[in-house]
DNA sequence: CAAGCTTGCTCAATCGATGAAGCAAGAATT
DNA sequence: AATTCTTGCTTCATCGATTGAGCAAGCTTG
C-alpha cells in the first residue's frame, strides 16, 4: 500500500498509465468482468498487483452515475435505544450485504420532518428500495418514492400505498393481555383491571394493540374502562406522568398493566419503584416488546417479542417477488410458552 | 408532485427543457448560487417552481462527481444490541446533520474482516472522514484512509495512529470497584473478594478497566486472585459459561462482581438467576456500562455510564480542528452520586 | 494467399451536475 | 455617439467509471 500522502486519490487513469494500458482495461479488470472483454489474465494480473500497491478504492460516485443500477437500499428507523429496532437494523445489514446490496440507514427520531428529509436524501444517493420503519406518515414517503420511480416497503408501521410488513399486533395483544389476566387471577385472586399504557393512539399498532386489549376482556367477559386506556406517547417520561395523574385522580385500583413498550416500560417502572410496587407482586406487567433484563426484573413481566428475523425474511420477498401492490402482511409475534 | 410513472428520473436537463432554460441555470437556481450566478428571481422562481411540480430530487452521485467535497462522514460501529453504541450513532447522526454532514453508519459484528470491507466501501463512497468506533483493528483501518487521503478517527477503542477519542476506562473502573467494594461491606460485611468478568484481555479498554479494578483494590491493600479475572468476552453466553466453570472449580466464595458491560451483564444475570442468588442481596454487583432496566433490577446494581455527549462533541472538535496526531483524548465517564 | 475469425486490446461517448468563461443586450458614463 | 459596465443568461469542459464500437495482429480455413 501506498502510503505517501496523495492530494488527488488514484484514479483508473492513474492504474492505466502505471500498467501502461488503457483506463478501460483498467476497468474491466477492476469490476471483474475483463474475461467478458477479452483481457488477458497476464495483463488482469498486473492491473490488480498496480491496483492492491496503490491502494486504490474505486470512486462509488463515478461507477454509480454510470451504471443503470446502484444496489443501494435504504432504511429510515425511528430510534436506536431499544433491542427491536436495534436488532431490525442489525439483521437488515446484513441480510442486505448477503444480496449485494448496499444498506445505508437513518435515524429519524419520530420527527415527520426528518422523516421527509432524509427519504429526500435517500433518493438522491438513488436508492433502489426504501423501507420505512415505524414512519409517522409512510404514505408521504412512498409518494416520494414513487415520484422518483423507486420502490418503498413499509416495515413495523403499514402504509396505504406501499406493501406493508408488521407484527400481527392485534393477536400479539390480545394473547399477552390474556396471559396479564391469568397471572392477575394468579398472584392476586382476581381479573385486573387492566392499564393499557403507552404508544400514540394514531399509530395503527397501537390502536390494533388495544384491539387486542379489548378482546381478550370481552373473551373473559370483562370490561374495559375507557380511563384506563393510556396512549400518552412512546417516551419514559410521558408514561409516568400518564400514572401520576391517574393516580391523583384516586384511580390507583389497578391489578396490572399492558405496556404498550419497552422505552414505555421504562417509564412505568420508574413510577413503581417510586410508589412502592417493588416486590409485593401485587403489580402485575405485561409488555408488548422484549428487552433481556425485563426478563429478569423479578416481577415475572410477560413480554411479546416481535419475530424481527421472519419480518426482515418477507421484506425481502416481497422486494425480490417485485411486488408493489399495498398488502399488509402480519407476522405473528413470538411468545414464549407460559 | 408528478404521479406518472416514469421510466427515467428527472434530471436538471429535463427541467431546463420545461422552464426553456439552460442545465446550468437550472443546476445554480437548485444548489442556491442563483445570486452569485446572476439568474434573476422571476426565473429562478419559475425554475423552482417546475422543479416541485416534477418532484426533482438531484442525483447526488453526479453531484458529488464533480464537487471536490462529498460532506459525507462515515462511522463503523460493533453492534447496535446495547445503549451505549445506539446512543452513539444516534447522537452522531444529529451532530453530522447539524453540521451539514450526510452520516452514513455501518455495523461490523465486532468482525475485523467485516470492519476493513466497510471501511473500503465507505471510501468508495468518498467519505471525508471515517470514525472507527469500538474497532478490533482501528490502526488498519487508518492505514487505508491515509492512503485514500481521508482522515480517521477513534472512538471507544483507541488506535495508535489516529486521534481516539475513549472514556477515562481506569479511573471509571478504579471508581466502580470502589464502590462495589464499599457495597460488600455494607451489605455483607466483608471487602469481597470480588471478580471481574466480561471483554477481551486484548483489547485496551478491558486492560484498563482490570488495572482500574487492581488499583482500586491496593488502594486499600487488597489482593486480586489472578482466576478472579475472568475477560472471557462480550458475549452473554460466554459471561454464563466462565461462571459455571469458575464455580465448578469450587470457587463459589465471591462477594461482588465487577461486569465489563451490558452485554456480559446479561449473561451474568441468567447465571445468578440459575444459582439462586436472586433476591438475597448476597452477591453485590456493578457494571461498567449502563442500562435503565438495570437500574431497576432491584439488586441495587451500581453503573458507570459513559459520556456520549461529551465524546462525540470531542470528536467533532478533533475533526474540525484539523488534528490528525494519534492523541488519545480520555473522557471522564458519569458516575452517579453515592 | 485471400477471406474470415479470434484475441486482446483502445477509443470515445456517456451518466448528471457544476462552474469558469463567454456573449448579447441594455444601462450608464464620458 | 462611442465606450464601458452590468445583467442575465448559455456554452462547454470536467469529474471517474463504464461499455458499445472499432481496430490491428495473429490464426484458420478453403
Amino acid at each position: 500500500m501506498n502510503h505517501v500522502k496523495q492530494a488527488k486519490r488514484t484514479t483508473i487513469y492513474d492504474l492505466a498509465e502505471l500498467a501502461g494500458t488503457s483506463a478501460s482495461a483498467v476497468s474491466a479488470v477492476l469490476n471483474g468482468n475483463w474475461k467478458k472483454r477479452r483481457i488477458s489474465s497476464q495483463l488482469a494480473e498486473k492491473i490488480m498487483k498496480i491496483a492492491e500497491e496503490q491502494g486504490y478504492a474505486l470512486n462509488m460516485q463515478a461507477s454509480l452515475l454510470r451504471r443503470e443500477k446502484s444496489h443501494i437500499i435504504g432504511m429510515i428507523v425511528p430510534k436506536y435505544d431499544n433491542r427491536y429496532f436495534g436488532s431490525i437494523v442489525e439483521l437488515f445489514e446484513d441480510m442486505a450485504r448477503a444480496r449485494g446490496l448496499f444498506p445505508i440507514i437513518t435515524c429519524t427520531r419520530r420527527d415527520p420532518e426528518l422523516e421527509i428529509e432524509a427519504a429526500r436524501t435517500m433518493l438522491s444517493y438513488q436508492v433502489e428500495c426504501l423501507i420505512a420503519t415505524g414512519a409517522t406518515d409512510p404514505d408521504r414517503i412512498t409518494e416520494m418514492c414513487a415520484a422518483a420511480g423507486v420502490r418503498s416497503l413499509n416495515l413495523d408501521l403499514p402504509g396505504a400505498l406501499a406493501p406493508s410488513i408488521i407484527s400481527d399486533n392485534f393477536a400479539g395483544a390480545r394473547e399477552l393481555t390474556r396471559r396479564i389476566l391469568v397471572n392477575c387471577e394468579r398472584r392476586l385472586g382476581k381479573k385486573g383491571p387492566l392499564l393499557f399504557i403507552g404508544g400514540r393512539g394514531s399509530d395503527h399498532n397501537t390502536a390494533e394493540r388495544i384491539r387486542g386489549f379489548r378482546a381478550a376482556h370481552s373473551d373473559l367477559g370483562l370490561a374495559v374502562a375507557e380511563e384506563h386506556i393510556l396512549a400518552c406517547g412512546y417516551a419514559p417520561e410521558k408514561a409516568e406522568k400518564a400514572l401520576d395523574d391517574l393516580a391523583l385522580k384516586g384511580d390507583a385500583n389497578v391489578g396490572g398493566m399492558f405496556v404498550n413498550s419497552t422505552i414505555s416500560l421504562e417509564g412505568v417502572m420508574r413510577w413503581v419503584r417510586r410508589s412502592g410496587h417493588l416486590n409485593d407482586d401485587s403489580l402485575v406487567l405485561g409488555c408488548f416488546d422484549w428487552d433481556p433484563f425485563v426478563s429478569l426484573l423479578g416481577n415475572e413481566i410477560e413480554m411479546v417479542r416481535q419475530d424481527v428475523p421472519e419480518m426482515l425474511k418477507k421484506v425481502f420477498e416481497v422486494i425480490e417477488s417485485g411486488v408493489s401492490k399495498p398488502v399488509v402482511i402480519q407476522v405473528p409475534p413470538l411468545i414464549p410458552q407460559m
